[in-house]
DNA sequence: CAGGATCCCGCTCGATACTG
DNA sequence: CAGTATCGAGCGGGATCCTG
């Protein structure tokens, strides 16, 4: 598996290429849709769960914490009565946005195609 | 499930962004593997087989005949005494390739600032 | 509001064996 | 060489409940 390694039983040889591990970046299912809502600016846990209905609190959460941990964005606790939480891209991980755009362009041409 | 809507148990409304749909093309662990290893030229089954060592042969198959039906490499059969087929990105899936070489550049930096 | 804990499901993938 | 068929495993994910 080389959007993500962790089996230690894996006995096959590691790919030469680093694809695989920069592809872990935007892998799972969800995470190119986080980092596509926070594009326009930071937002808060429940605006990106209104961004992208169908995920789940957990998963979110999951993905934020990878992406966080990644580099891609950061995390801002406001120490606000109700608490919220901002999440913003980095630097780094606004880079990602142009090859998003690009794919979702593709993406968009190749689906045109279909339809006919 | 953004990638690939096949359930209609699915009881969420469809994400308005169509990124979700863009994303397929390189949904699966290993399409982006694929346009990878095909951005160079053209390549047969086995030649992909090689350059992605832990892909099993029903995966890349299944891979390829998705990655085909969607436009974004073509197959073609040579008929020759030992049946060769070859495998080529079409014009959008040549357009692809910038999009990912953008990712593995991002994916490095944020790889180096991890391991310091 | 932000998210952790738990349970369960199903898709994707790998291994192996087999075909043209 | 270029696949397909079958089997089984594991991880990602959804639903729900619960906490600070």
């Amino acid at each position: 598996m080389p959007l993500k390694v962790r089996k230690n039983k894996s006995p096959s040889p590691p790919p030469p290429c680093m694809l695989s591990h920069c592809m872990a970046v935007i892998s799972g299912a969800w995470a190119a849709n986080v980092i596509w809502s926070l594009r326009a600016g930071p937002r808060r846990f429940n605006e990106l769960r209104t961004d992208i209905p169908p995920i789940s609190a957990k998963v979110l959460s999951a993905r934020l914490s990878e992406l966080e941990q990644r580099g891609v964005l950061s995390r801002n606790v406001q120490p606000t009565s109700p608490p919220s939480v901002e999440y913003a891209l980095t630097d780094l991980g606004g880079e990602l946005v142009p090859a998003l755009e690009a794919i979702v362009e593709v993406g968009h041409r190749l689906k045109m195609r279909d339809d006919g």
